[in-house]
DNA sequence: CAGTATATGTCAGTGTTGTTGACATTCCAA
DNA sequence: TTGGAATGTCAACAACACTGACATATACTG
């Protein structure tokens, strides 16, 4: 059931890109992509005193200014104790801050400060450059399949949060 | 040099795809799209004593088996040290066998044994699955574009390894 | 053969990121 | 006013990466 092309293969169209062994070259190739994905930003913050986790915060309060700790739990998937933590330090290094909320004050608002600005500048321009070399080489129609094979992986609850922000943004 | 459309949006041609906008959706569509490609996995690990690192290990092992230890090193990009660990606890529980090499005994070929290949076999069908049902989804050329565009995004090195892992394969 | 290089393994320490569990505070809403 | 939601904090722990140092066996080279 899953050696060699018991996929598929048969059935007159062309579903040879199923096989189990055109399956394993794409898992591979989301393993290799994503190191040189992160690669830049990480050898970045390497020298700072933060990590990935700080770069996926710091990168969605840039995305949307004011969200609340709680939005941001369910866009990054992680604890509040392993978000907290992060935060804190983002706060007491001043490149965060958190505002107590107007009309629910339990709910804290996160922006950047400047210098918070400035850090997702320097991390998203390196990881933007990657993405931008790639997507030169490959050309638009690859970019738009790279695309929806991406949002067909996700979880349903993760491509509504994808969903959500392409809108935002748009 | 970073908000907007300052990266094209002229030049006649359409590079619309190389919009900021566009780079910054495709970034977050490969974090949210990532984190459903390890999810099923990592769901059948935790309730064993392994982990993500495990899983690389007997996937590479599995897709060439009696590589070496140096040669697994350079495929994870991980120390030796860290390696060792997750080989340490695979092989003193009978999933990996490591063979002193024929012709150069410094070398440990590595091998899957039934009990690793079992495990194996769990973990690539739950990804496969999913990774089936997106490229079902996406149709061929979507998939086509998917693989250009991740193949564009790797550091060269882990190019020229995935391609040799590709034509081995093949 | 002597010396150097390579492949592997191991020990100890450290850092980042994730997890649970427990508990306090604040505040909205029924 | 009471219950629950949102947030924060403390402590303990585990996975997985890193560095540095050292040991052993083997291979290659002059």
């Amino acid at each position: 059931m899953s050696d060699g092309r018991s996929t598929s293969a048969y059935s007159g169209e062309n579903l040879l890109f199923l096989t189990d062994e055109q399956l394993r070259q794409g898992i591979e190739a989301m393993f290799f992509a994503y190191r040189g994905f992160t690669a830049d930003p990480d050898r970045i913050l390497a020298n700072m005193a933060y990590g990935r986790a700080h770069h996926r915060a710091i990168h969605f309060i840039h995305r949307a200014p004011g969200t609340t700790v709680n939005n941001l739990l369910n866009i990054l998937g992680v604890t509040k104790q392993s978000l907290n933590r992060v935060l804190r330090t983002l706060v007491a290094q001043g490149l965060v801050i958190s505002k107590v909320g107007k009309v629910d004050k339990r709910e804290r608002h996160l922006f950047l400060t400047d210098e918070g600005s400035r850090l997702e500048q320097t991390l998203s321009d390196a990881q933007r450059a990657r993405m931008r070399s790639a997507f030169r080489d490959a050309g638009p129609a690859a970019v738009a399949g790279f695309r929806t094979v991406l949002e067909a992986m996700m979880d349903t609850e993760m491509q509504r949060a994808y969903t959500r922000l392409k809108e935002t943004g748009a």
